[in-house]
DNA sequence: AGCGATACATCTGCAGAGCG
DNA sequence: CGCTCTGCAGATGTATCGCT
């Protein structure tokens, strides 16, 4: 039985199939197989997984063993803390940043971090928001930052840290005046004849305008898929359509002369921006603390800007 | 099609032997 | 004593198979 073992055991029960297990673990489906065998075989070939089903499931013993491993890895954790706090972390932090966050909000910051913590090493990966928060619990990243809605949820097993808000608005080109030619804001049922250019599906914030079409009955028009804001920015610029962007990556757009934010009366989204990290004390937890920190001054520093 | 198990190949780390 | 070589065990990857 070794902390190897119990880490892929955790893994597989937390990501609900051995598959989702070995990405978590940055392992092949087989290591991850064989060191959930190891484990099981230190239970006399107890089966901890009913694998008669596909993914397997957990068994009776095997809930039982998981709140064991559980303690076990807190426990751990908590000693690899303790023996690092007067060292200093050393190792690979792997954050995780929304699409389209990082380069707004991770340069300084990570200048920061780099600074502070030299013998920490770090890899930074994208992707959505929801994919990014259900990396923490079974420890394929570090710390997540994204930009969290009124619809995310989080799972257990992690704490959340709002380092500030971002709001989200609706991009037209400047050809288009930011109200209605009566001075009075835009209504969704205004724009639903119009071409979208969105994020492809799995972006929270097209998901939050997507229902607020459903809640008028309204279809929308959805002129492309685009991934990043940035040449989504660019083609709104260029063409008569919309898309859904952060406040502050309007501001910053080299386009942004060419592009208004409309104001619309009955759809204004507001997105925390999160830092999600695991609730198990790690050695990296005084470079995520100053990652928050420093999170948190620049975006203050780029409201006032 | 997706999932998990297994066979086989490859790589890595370690212990022990041999040699200068 | 220190270095190098060799053999072994363990961990992991690729390919593939059977099951649902």
């Amino acid at each position: 039985m070794n902390i190897q073992d119990i880490e892929a055991f955790v893994a597989a029960a937390e990501a609900g199939s051995i598959n989702r297990a070995s990405v978590r673990l940055n392992l092949t489906q087989p290591a991850t197989t064989r060191r959930i065998q190891n484990f099981e075989a230190a239970f006399g070939g107890d089966a901890l997984f009913d694998r008669s089903v596909k993914p397997a499931i957990l068994t009776a013993l095997g809930n039982h063993v998981l709140e064991h491993c559980r303690r076990v890895l807190t426990t751990v954790a908590e000693l690899e803390a303790c023996a690092t706090r007067s060292a200093g972390p050393t190792g690979e932090l792997r954050v995780g940043v929304a699409h389209g966050l990082g380069e707004m909000v991770l340069t300084s910051p990570l200048d920061a971090l780099r600074r502070s913590f030299p013998h920490v090493r770090m890899q930074v990966s994208a992707n959505w928001t929801t994919d990014l928060i259900e990396q923490v619990p079974g420890g394929a990243i570090d710390c997540a930052i994204g930009l969290i809605t009124d619809a995310h949820r989080l799972p257990g097993g992690v704490r959340r840290l709002s380092v500030g808000t971002e709001r989200i608005v609706i991009v037209s080109s400047s050809s288009r005046a930011s109200t209605k030619p009566d001075g009075s804001p835009w209504r969704l049922r205004d724009l639903a004849e119009e071409g979208w250019f969105l994020n492809p599906r799995g972006c929270g914030c097209r998901a939050a305008l997507e229902r607020a079409f459903d809640r008028h009955n309204i279809l929308i028009q959805v002129a492309a898929e685009i991934f990043g804001e940035d040449l989504q920015l660019s083609l709104l610029a260029q063409s008569g359509g919309l898309g859904l962007a952060p406040y502050r990556q309007l501001e910053r757009s080299p386009h942004r002369a060419e592009l208004r934010a409309l104001d619309v009366a009955d759809f204004q989204l507001s997105a925390t921006v999160t830092l999600v990290r695991n609730l198990v004390p790690s050695r990296f937890d005084p470079a995520i603390e100053l990652l928050a920190r420093q999170l948190k001054v620049k975006l203050q520093d780029s409201n006032g800007t």
